[in-house]
RNA sequence: CGCGGGAUGGAGCAGUAUGGUAGCUCGUCGGGCUCAUAACCCGAAGGCCACAGGUUCAAAUCCUGUUCCCGCAACCA
């Protein structure tokens, strides 16, 4: 199959895990899905766009019954929370698709039934060497004398039966594949680091059972009924199901044009099981798996702490979603980590879009209106420097196309700004206002068309990104008709062809008189500038900057929930308990001894803690990021003393040092005075 | 020596697969224009492209080493 004479494009989100509510994560991702699909629907490919839910799993069952609902209602109420999104993101995708559906269910039957029969699943032992201590697994291999690395004890042996997939025997036909397709993971570094992965590692084989007895939410393996399949073999099938895999119309015409879109989080599952999967199954790989990067939003709590929550989806309602999508994917450098700030979004808003683009639009109709009565003037004489702007129009639009198709959003944008602020340039010097006060009427029609045909093709080519705005921009241009002419609701236009032709406002057409497309947005958002310390010093602003970062790792927003991934969203609801579970804790006040690293963990301090009892305590706690061991001796802290010994890392701790959340960092649990070693809190 | 990413004028980022005058936006300063959303246009200041070596006629770009940041993984009782 030559892959050049595909003129299909099939574009995928993630199917989104429905133990959390909707975020920017899965804004972006959506969003780029949908500029993606927009733009190869003008570029004139037969294009399909498939989003959807993933809906089995532990962490399901439990959500749901923690609501008081079963599986089924539970993920049919969050499912619809992510389908609503798709209209508030002014998203076009063609389908939807549920791993509760029965079709969905039935492919991954059939798919497991053919790698089955195929050899490439066998049933295994999984697990093996389980130490409580470390609440993990062992191999053979990593344990030491029989005994686990960390603890020195022996570990428990348990056996639990589960199929695995055959994954590792396609390791080296995988790293083939990807040094001979270089664009087949971008942008290249994410190629690179699989190929690290690859070369480093023997790749495992994947387990994708789990039993019944365990977990019943899920698709039974055809070949045995005690099983469920687990994760993988489950979701990402969703992209073939969705297509009718085997026969289905959808799967012959679209599946060759196949590219996924990922947050880097799960680029492995997308990178490596898939292409393998696929392999095994007897299917051609995707053509392209394009991989993004993290949002970072600052922490939430400092947010909440100034009274001001500032949710990145209402940006939305605030400055409109044409104007979101835009900073989404021009602020992101396709690939790597983007901060989300409400001031970098005004700061976009006003100077591309208000600036640029809207007050250009304002200038041309207006003089249009003055000079022309708003009708389309026809050309005259093409002078040299109108061929100049022509010629770089052309060019710019050119790279645009080319840029979006190889995924660098922000680059291609800043190729089309470049055309928006080279027209503004090209009014200046024309000088309409000059020509009219001289009468020259035959130089002034040729600028004036010039100008209209030009934000003629702005508007065609902006539209994947802000299709509201291309359509008013057509509306006003008096090429209303082109909105919705294509197939699937797209522009009447080929954007190939848009670079050859240049009369698309014909003379004589009826424009508008005026256009406010963005107006501008004068406010700063206040809690930006009341975060900083007015007299802080350089220093001490680095470190605020740096803490706040450090709270935004935690709220970077991932595009792509998985299953796999833990849930870092740890806030358990804490409903009111009886006073009777409160007095069963024993808090007390201790003096720091000794404070040290934890000589094998970097976030762990060690202490000696003296608790009015005949042996100071060895504590530990995870605070090494946010205090010096030595700044803390002779502190007096709170310290929760009944709960049972740990094992951490190799060090036993004997209690938990209490610690007050802060934006920036940390605060110990302390008293107002000093007190006897061992006090009691009540 | 766990894996990976990064370091480019005040801020945020391109540029690095194919070495050849350092580019964009924001910000600052000066000027111009008046059609427009106090917008637009021009000009200026501001960079030994983290550091040190090496290859080369030529290095932000290739090679080696170093430092500092940041993710992921392991621990956060």
């Amino acid at each position: 199959m030559d892959k050049n004479i595909v003129n299909s494009f099939f574009i995928t989100t993630p199917i989104y895990y429905v133990n959390a509510r909707p975020h920017l994560g899965h804004a972006y991702t959506t969003i780029v899905a949908d500029c993606m699909a927009r733009f190869n629907r003008l570029m004139g490919r037969d294009t399909f766009f498939l989003t959807g839910t993933d809906e089995h799993g532990e962490k399901i069952v439990q959500a749901a019954e923690k609501n008081g609902q079963d599986p089924q209602t539970f993920v049919d109420g969050v499912s619809a929370l992510f389908q609503g999104l798709l209209p508030v993101l002014n998203a076009a995708n063609d389908a939807f698709v549920r791993t509760t559906d029965s079709r969905h269910k039935q492919v991954v039957q059939k798919i497991l039934q053919k790698v089955y029969d195929s050899g490439d699943i066998y049933f295994g032992e999984y697990g093996g060497h389980y130490c409580y201590g470390c609440e993990r697994f062992y191999t053979e291999k990593e344990l030491e004398d029989g005994l686990c690395p960390q603890h020195k004890t022996k570990p428990e042996y348990i056996a639990e039966k589960n199929y695995f997939f055959r994954m590792s025997k396609y390791q080296g036909w995988l790293k083939q594949y990807i040094l001979d397709n270089p664009d087949f993971i971008r942008p290249e570094r994410y190629k690179n680091e699989v190929l690290s992965l690859l070369e480093s590692g023997a790749l495992e084989d994947l387990c994708i059972s789990r039993p019944k007895s365990r977990l019943s939410w899920g698709i039974e393996l055809p070949f045995d009924r005690n099983f469920v399949c687990y994760v993988w073999f489950d979701a990402l099938l969703n992209y073939i199901s969705a297509l009718d895999w085997p026969d289905g119309e959808h799967f012959k015409k679209y599946w060759p044009g196949a590219q996924h879109l990922v947050a880097k989080d799960i680029l492995k599952p997308h990178a490596v099981f898939w292409p393998t999967m696929l392999r095994a199954a007897g299917l051609e790989p995707y053509r392209n798996l394009n991989v993004h990067g993290y949002w970072l939003v600052r922490d939430t709590k400092m947010s909440k702490s100034l009274g001001n929550v500032v949710d990145p989806l209402s940006m939305i309602d605030r400055y409109g979603v044409d104007s979101f999508r835009y900073y989404l994917m021009r602020e992101m450098h396709f690939g790597s980590d983007a901060s989300f700030t409400e001031e970098s979004f005004i700061t976009r808003l006003n100077a591309d879009l208000a600036n640029d683009l809207g007050n250009l639009m304002s200038r041309v109709l207006s003089m249009n209106a003055r000079y022309f009565g708003s009708i389309a003037p026809s050309p005259k004489l093409i002078t040299e420097v109108d061929q100049e702007l022509v010629n770089f129009a052309c060019e710019s639009m050119a790279r645009f196309q080319r840029l979006f198709d190889g995924v660098c959003f922000s680059v291609a944008l800043e190729s089309l700004w470049a055309l928006v602020r080279g027209l503004n340039k090209y009014v200046d010097g024309a000088a309409p206002w000059t020509l009219y006060k001289n009468g020259d009427m035959d130089r002034l029609s040729t600028v004036m068309h010039l100008l209209l045909n030009a934000l003629y093709k702005i508007a065609v080519h902006v539209w994947p990104v802000m299709p509201q705005t291309a359509q008013t921009m057509l509306e006003q241009l008096g090429m209303g008709h082109l909105a919705g002419a294509g197939p699937k609701g797209a522009l009447g236009v080929n954007l190939a062809e848009e670079l050859e032709s240049w009369n698309n406002v014909r003379p004589g057409t009826r424009v508008a008189a005026s256009s406010a497309l963005f107006p501008r947005v004068d406010a700063k958002p206040k809690e930006e500038t009341a975060r900083r310390p007015a007299g802080a010093d350089k220093k001490s602003a680095a470190k605020v900057a740096t803490g706040a970062e450090k709270g935004a790792e935690k709220g970077a927003e991932k595009g792509a929930g998985s299953r796999a991934e833990k849930d870092h969203s740890g806030q358990t609801e804490k409903g009111p308990i009886a006073f009777a579970d409160f007095q069963k804790l024993d808090l007390r006040v201790g003096t720091i001894l000794e404070a040290s690293r934890h000589p094998n963990a970097d976030k762990l301090l060690c202490f000696k803690i003296d608790l009015g009892e005949a042996a100071p305590r060895q504590i530990l706690s995870g605070i090494a990021q946010y205090f010096a061991p030595e700044e803390l001796v002779g502190r007096q802290v709170v310290v929760v003393a009944n709960l049972p010994p740990r094992v951490i890392r190799g060090l036993e701790s004997q209690g938990m040092i209490l610690t007050a959340d802060r934006a920036d960092g940390i605060e110990l649990l302390s008293v107002s005075g000093p007190v006897g070693a061992g006090a009691a809190v009540s």
